[in-house]
DNA sequence: TTAAATTTTTAGATTTGTCTAAATTTTATT
DNA sequence: AATAAAATTTAGACAAATCTAAAAATTTAA
């Protein structure tokens, strides 16, 4: 079946919320949507039509089956274009989620598949985000926060949550980057800093705000 | 200004059919779109108001400078994703089109710049269309068509004009494609067909009416 | 030059996605 | 439990893009 480019955003916007909060509601819907409760209801009713959702007036809602795949779809596409723009265009991360929101919505699926092979079948977006499969299948990777790190181990930065551009001007300063290798030397419980060696830099010091929003993996 | 999808395919269908025909009337333009005349008329009121066109009703029209503007940058967009899909993705050439179609309308244009020089700046298009430069210049190239073409001249394919399945299952069959290098050998009189010898191949012979469809250039 | 054919436009309807304002339902509070 | 607050939905409107059917203007041709 086909979809609009609203009905895209609503469904990519409602699984979002679903994974994060657990449940959605038409307010908080609206207000990740920029738009009104009136038209979240709207959209509610042609995609309760469409079968990709449990929504009885007044009770809340939740996609189905059906609309998880729509949705990781979108999301697919949607992580593909970023890598590509960072990878092959060198945009900066916090450039190409606007551009990738557009593309998200192009409709050929030969064109996701041959993309995703010039890509070299990443698995990971430029934020450290997962890119679904074809089927929907997400890659899992044993990610900690870096505040919550034990002592002494060598780790390798795989994603951050909180993708504003102060936060990646903050990153580019530490010169942080996704697959920097580092370890946490000391941390401070007046306020929960850490000191932290980063491979082939001098020691530095960051703020547990800044840690908590860096998330790091074991594995070489 | 920012332009719909629906606005910026009426701008670049009239584009096409002022370069074809020297004018544009509503029915001919209403055929090219697989629309109708009434639908046309609304939209041209429209870009009447944006002051895209000249439109007297009853009289006929025609894209002013602004307008053209519009229509090139549109398809400055659609050549270079074409060129994309066709050199990085490896997509045959009658595939490219119709999602070069949805591509166009992504309005980054910082994504287009670093499109073009990612693609290494290319001045035509997989079928041998000129790629307008960021401000509408067309790069012209001296063509000819292959059946005019006198004897024993060494020239290189540049563009092919009829871009059917069938005329591309043809071309494959001869080994050519842009870029090609032949010979005009013969051309025989009764049906106005041609030998032609190909760099590294052997002679063959093709028909008047595919090589009213091949244009090719002289230079190195 | 008048009638017929063609082209183009208008009038009015439809679909999609949105909105505001008001009504309804649910939840929280005293 | 009654009432206030919050969340949600309905009712009705609007803009964009399209359509059909009918009217108007222009062109062609007898």
């Amino acid at each position: 079946m086909n979809f609009t480019v609203s009905e895209e955003n609503y469904i990519k916007s409602i699984y979002h919320l679903q994974q994060q909060k657990g449940t959605v509601n038409t307010n908080s819907l609206a207000a990740e949507m920029h738009t009104r409760p009136a038209s979240v209801t709207d959209m509610l009713k042609k995609l309760k039509i469409k079968k990709l959702l449990q929504y009885e007036p007044y009770k809340g809602f939740r996609l189905n089956e059906a609309g998880k795949k729509v949705a990781l779809d979108v999301v697919r596409k949607h992580r593909l274009w970023e890598y590509f723009l960072a990878e092959k265009l060198k945009f900066d991360w916090d450039k190409v989620h606007p551009i990738a929101e557009e593309l998200e919505h192009i409709s050929s699926d030969e064109l996701i598949q041959r993309l995703e092979k010039f890509l070299g079948n990443p698995l990971f977006d430029p934020h450290g985000d997962p890119i679904p499969d074809r089927n929907g299948k997400i890659p899992v990777i044993n990610q900690q926060c870096l505040s919550d790190l034990p002592l002494k181990k060598t780790v390798i930065v795989s994603s951050v949550s909180k993708q504003t551009a102060n936060m990646l001007e903050m990153l580019r300063h530490y010169k942080i980057s996704l697959g920097t290798q580092l370890t946490v030397q000391k941390k401070f419980d007046f306020d929960g800093s850490l000191e932290i060696k980063i491979f082939k830099q001098a020691a530095c010091i960051i703020s547990e705000q800044v840690a908590r929003n860096i998330f790091v993996h074991h594995d070489l």
